[in-house]
DNA sequence: TCAGCATTGTTCGATACCGTACAGGAATGG
DNA sequence: CCATTCCTGTACGGTATCGAACAATGCTGA
């Protein structure tokens, strides 16, 4: 039916209220959902994959600011209104699809459903708090504890121990420069923490992993598997 | 009456029903005002000062993941509920005081007043993009630009040039060590922009301190400006 | 099969910042 | 007025990461 944490946790009546309404978008790797200055048009739903929200800079610098996979939703801000904000958002690991919503409808159900609105109260809640620990993490963290987490975090959200992903991407997501990722990404081989060919990452060593990421990872995720529990909607 | 924006931006009616239930809180150096772990019990409007929003990793080192004044509201958080999330607020700038509310009341009056959820809501949008542009500020530019932004922040919030600030703190705003900002502060000063003498920092040129500043304090400036503006309302 | 492209590996010097330690000056409180 | 505490300046070697090239490898499509 639908592998996205947050329509699964919408009671059977909202969601087929919903349902006709979506049209299912492949997840394709790089496809851009929400540019930069344009205004949302569409919220998405992942079923798979992980989206970057990604913050531009004059110089044309990009950096990632926000992961989002099936645990919750692209356009989050649609809550605000159709503007967007100075974000892009993209596709970075691809998946089968996701659920797209046109934001008038997203907005529309809202108001009427209390559920939803619930839910995305309660994404929102996990968001903020994620984006938070990301600016503490950003300065005080080196390279190889915030790769390392962003693997973690990334095989929780795809739901698999390998997917594919170039160390350029990885690069964007740190912040720092390709390079700097094949040193740290060779570290964590030579120690058996990954395995690494040519575009695609398995992790072979999970708990290994998360002792040379930093905290935020299990803090981030605590937070999302507490808010975001099904017996507590 | 007040010099809060947010408060500000209220209807008289619906700041009259208010105001009998706020107290005045001076904001003293370093006052706590939410402990982390601890439920938070009120909410405070600052009509001056300024107020950090730390995160304090398991090691102990703190830093800064949002600034607050007299353009918001310390614990925006309540309006998800009591719990507090793993996150300190405390005075870092003194001001004269803060109007403090009953969490309760607070959240009493966002269900009664719309004026105010509005208010709120849209402080939460200005907040979350000023996150998620720290987010990618930490992560891209260095202590220096950071720092000429966190002083140009500052005295927007306190209103004037020169304001009470050691360079212990500064260090914890910015994630760097003591040390670094001591050279920091010297390069600014031998450039002309700020002067500083034992607690005591002004700026005296803050267009050249703008220009070393990254772009970020512009970009989060003008979106609380958009925000905030009272025909917006 | 081969050309072209995407991706990865590697080098180099340069720089920003760390970690730690210590010393001196200014404010503060008894 | 003295002791103490806070704040600032300074030093040092060490490390992480930058910036900018260039080489090497594996994929892909004509």
């Amino acid at each position: 039916m639908t592998g996205n944490r947050l329509l699964t946790l919408l009671p059977p009546h909202d969601l087929a209220r919903l349902m006709p309404r979506m049209t299912r978008v492949p997840m394709t790797r790089k496809r851009v959902l929400h540019k930069g200055g344009e205004p949302i048009r569409e919220v998405y739903f992942p079923n798979d994959g992980v989206c970057s929200m990604t913050t531009v800079m004059r110089d044309g610098r990009m950096v990632e600011v926000a992961t989002i996979g099936s645990e919750g939703m692209v356009g989050l801000n649609a809550i605000f209104g159709r503007e967007t904000i100075n974000s892009e958002s993209l596709v970075q690991v691809p998946g089968t699809d996701a659920w797209a919503l046109d934001v008038d409808d997203f907005r529309a159900e809202l108001e009427q459903s209390t559920a939803l609105a619930m839910i995305v109260n309660r994404y929102l809640q996990g968001f903020l708090v994620m984006v938070l620990q990301s600016t503490a993490c950003n300065s005080l963290h080196s390279a190889e504890e915030r790769c390392a987490r962003w693997l973690l975090m990334t095989r929780d959200r795809v739901g698999a121990p390998e997917f594919p992903m170039t160390q350029e991407l990885l690069a964007v997501m740190l912040g720092v420069r390709r390079p700097t990722v094949t040193l740290i990404v060779q570290k964590l081989s030579q120690r058996g923490f990954v395995r690494y060919s040519r575009g695609r990452l398995a992790i072979a060593d999970a708990p290994g992993l998360e002792r040379v990421s930093c905290e935020c990872y299990a803090t981030v995720r605590a937070e999302f598997d507490r808010l975001l529990a099904p017996l507590a909607i």
